[in-house]
DNA sequence: CGCGTGTTGTTTTTT
DNA sequence: ACAACACGCG
């Protein structure tokens, strides 16, 4: 299939003369490396979109486009950004706008290529992908076993083990340097770390699972040998990278290998949006990108901002001018506004939920769509006191980010009955599955998987196990189960036999049984839009729905409503009004984040990110005061919270001060002791109908 | 051996 | 305020 065409370039004719020169650099043939500085609002995902289409247009064939990009919803994204361009140009002809058959992320893409080449490579096609959760339950099973968990100093939580694993694996460094760096309070368990990944690596190797990061890392390993590297760079003739800056050096090593020279490779991104750090991303990546290559990538920076009014990115740049190390460039627009972003200092959280709840219903009367406006924050839980005003007010809202679908416990139980009759040697779905069953618990579960180990048939020894005496019937029925699962695949009737199995189970292990019923009819729906269970079960892993029902669930399509996301969740996004919360030292920058300077740095960048979000309209709210956690109830004690140290003093006069006269001062609290009350209001209200 | 209860330690961001 | 862990009962 070819979309060579005849016709003139006039698809181009809407970019601006960088983003025209990105979109068509390379001319004829195989394009040298290219990097793309893309300010934030700067039209990057137009500038990719045309990119793309411009090089199918040249008659690249669409099979062999590798289009990487951050998250599955910028994939999604891109695809229709790319049909939108390609129909226009296509126009009348009628012809069908090509799909993107290999545009995802680097995880979703590399379970698909490592699928691929299971057999040559010694992976079972069957592996299972273990998210976040499992993969610490198996740490957790491994540090066990090894007598870490009893010893008499307390050995470190199996989550900061796997964040230290997983840090040494996608930061492709030495264990003692990451401690030294990132857990100092670790360094003395070097040498038992050390033993634990290598018995947590032999533990998903034995059960044929990946963890996220051996998606990355197995792809890796695979281009090390050349033939197969050989193989899968020829397989695509460009690949388009999203958001480089928030990649580690292991997805460098993976393009590098895919593409040693350069040529055909497009990446994109800005140093100034960097704010993945945690995750082992460098901005090493995108700021060496151009001398890896002989001669240097081209390199085209996009500097105008067609997004934000010229106050709100005066104020961004600003922030952003502060910042120790980046690419140089200034951001301008022509949107002129008088409004400039505001500064609003509110007595205390609560105070908050009810500002910012006002003016949402404000802006809306204003003709301002809930839709079109959101709430920003620096951690999940920063916003629950707003969710109860927004309840109780009957504003609809959707959060994004924060507690995922597949975390709670209801969801991993029917999954784990699933992902073991997909992978019976999956030890962790199964230890999991038969602690269901009324009666079984670790050390049986444990016995039962060394017997389904032992045979052929994992089904059998299912069915003849001995579960006791208390469990006989409820076993049987499990059996029966596992047996209709393992046997053979009916999709998505799976599911529904799980569920089914599991709703008599629901009453006894959850006392909010109602709730969680709800969760598994949503799981149940959003199966149906799987085509086999083997996609299910590894794309839920690398693309979890984003809410549960107990909170606003998915509104209807029809129907407006707000939205409530971190500021990592908000990446890529706008909104004409945006709000964002506790813009107070302790929270932005956390204060659990406060260690190094590049940390610091990095929250500095997720202040640029939260406020470059805005088109029309910014306010930080700053509350004056905000209760510590970690109180008895009717607790008192509070900090009085200075606004971020982002926002110098210097920075002010960018800044419109709410509300304009001085806050009264917090009422002092009322000692209310044994004495009686001063002034007995009761009694007068009683008098008045006496 | 499983299950319910009390105690202690710990809090971020995501594929 | 919550979750993981240790302990003691049935």
């Amino acid at each position: 299939m070819s979309f060579t065409g005849t016709s003139s370039d006039d698809f181009l004719s809407g970019l601006n003369p960088e983003q025209r020169a990105a979109a068509e650099h390379g001319g004829q043939g195989v394009p040298g490396p290219l990097l793309v500085i893309a300010g934030a609002g700067s039209g990057k995902t137009t500038t990719l979109a045309h990119r793309v289409a411009h090089l199918l247009r040249q008659g690249a064939d669409p099979q062999r486009v590798l289009l990487l990009t951050f998250s599955r919803r910028a994939a999604h994204q891109m695809n229709q950004r790319v049909g939108a361009v390609l129909q226009r140009w296509l126009g009348a002809s009628g012809a069908q706008a090509p799909e993107l058959p290999w545009a995802g992320t680097f995880h979703s893409v590399g379970a698909r290529l490592l699928r691929r080449y299971a057999e040559r490579i010694g992976l079972s096609e069957a592996f299972s992908v273990h998210d976040r959760g499992d993969a610490e339950d198996l740490m957790g099973m491994v540090r066990q076993q090894l007598g870490l968990a009893a010893s008499t100093e307390r050995f470190p939580l199996k989550s900061t083990c796997l964040s230290i694993y997983s840090r040494v694996v996608n930061g492709q460094d030495e264990l003692a340097a990451i401690l030294q760096g990132a857990y100092p309070w670790c360094s003395a368990w070097e040498a038992e770390l050390r033993r634990l990944f290598a018995a947590y690596v032999a533990a998903k190797q034995e059960q044929q699972v990946l963890d996220y990061d051996d998606l990355l890392l197995y792809w890796a390993a695979m281009l090390d040998e050349p033939g197969i590297a050989a193989e899968l760079g020829a397989a695509f003739d460009h690949v388009l990278v999203d958001e480089y800056q928030d990649t580690n050096r292991l997805q460098a090593r993976i393009l590098r290998g895919l593409k040693p020279d350069g040529r055909g490779v497009t990446v994109v991104g800005d140093d100034a949006q960097s704010i993945y750090g945690f995750r082992a991303a460098t901005v090493r990546n995108i700021l060496d990108f151009p001398d890896q290559f002989d001669p240097p990538a081209r390199v085209v920076t996009l500097d105008r901002n067609y997004r934000s009014t010229q106050p709100i990115l005066a104020a961004s740049n600003a922030v952003i001018a502060q910042a120790a190390e980046r690419y140089a460039k200034a951001l301008w627009t022509d949107r002129v506004s008088s409004q400039k972003p505001e500064l609003v200092a509110v007595s205390d959280e609560s105070g908050q939920a009810r500002w910012v709840a006002d003016q949402v219903l404000a802006q809306r009367e204003a003709g301002v769509r809930l839709i079109s406006q959101a709430v920003l924050f620096r951690s999940a839980s920063h916003s629950a006191q707003l969710e109860l005003e927004l309840v109780r007010r009957n504003i609809p809202f959707v959060k994004f980010g924060g507690l995922k679908f597949l975390e709670a416990s209801h969801i991993k139980d029917v999954l784990s009955l699933l992902r073991w009759a997909e992978n019976p040697g999956n030890r962790l779905a199964g230890f999991r599955a038969a602690q269901l069953v009324a009666g079984i618990g670790p050390t049986r579960s444990a016995r039962l998987l060394d017997a389904v180990q032992a045979v052929a048939v994992p089904a059998e020894a299912i069915g003849a196990f001995d579960p006791g005496s208390g469990a006989r019937d409820e076993w049987a029925a499990f059996a029966a189960l596992m047996r209709g699962l393992m046997a053979q695949v009916a999709w998505p009737g799976d599911l529904e036999q799980a569920v089914n199995w599991y709703d008599a189970q629901l009453e006894r292990l959850h006392d909010d049984a109602a709730v969680r019923r709800k969760d598994l009819e949503q799981l149940v729906r959003v199966a149906a839009s799987y085509g086999t269970r083997e996609r299910f079960l590894t794309e839920l892993a690398l693309d979890p729905p984003d809410a549960t029902s107990a909170e606003a669930g998915p509104p209807l399509l029809d129907e407006d409503y707000l939205i409530l996301s971190t500021i990592h969740s908000a990446k890529g996004q706008e909104w004409h009004s945006v709000y964002l919360l506790s813009a107070v030292d302790g929270c932005l920058p956390s204060d659990m984040a406060t260690g190094t300077a590049e940390e610091i740095e990095e929250e500095r960048r997720l202040l640029y990110v939260a406020m470059t979000r805005a088109k029309t309209r910014l306010q930080l709210v700053v509350p004056q005061r905000f209760y510590v956690r970690q109180q008895g109830a009717g607790g008192d004690r509070h900090v009085y919270g200075a606004r971020t140290r982002f926002i110098e003093d210097a920075m002010l006069p960018l800044f419109e001060r709410l509300p304009k006269a001085p806050p009264l001062p917090p009422l002092p609290e009322p000692r209310l002791g044994a004495k009686q009350p001063a002034v007995d209001l009761a009694a007068r209200i009683r008098a008045t109908w006496m």
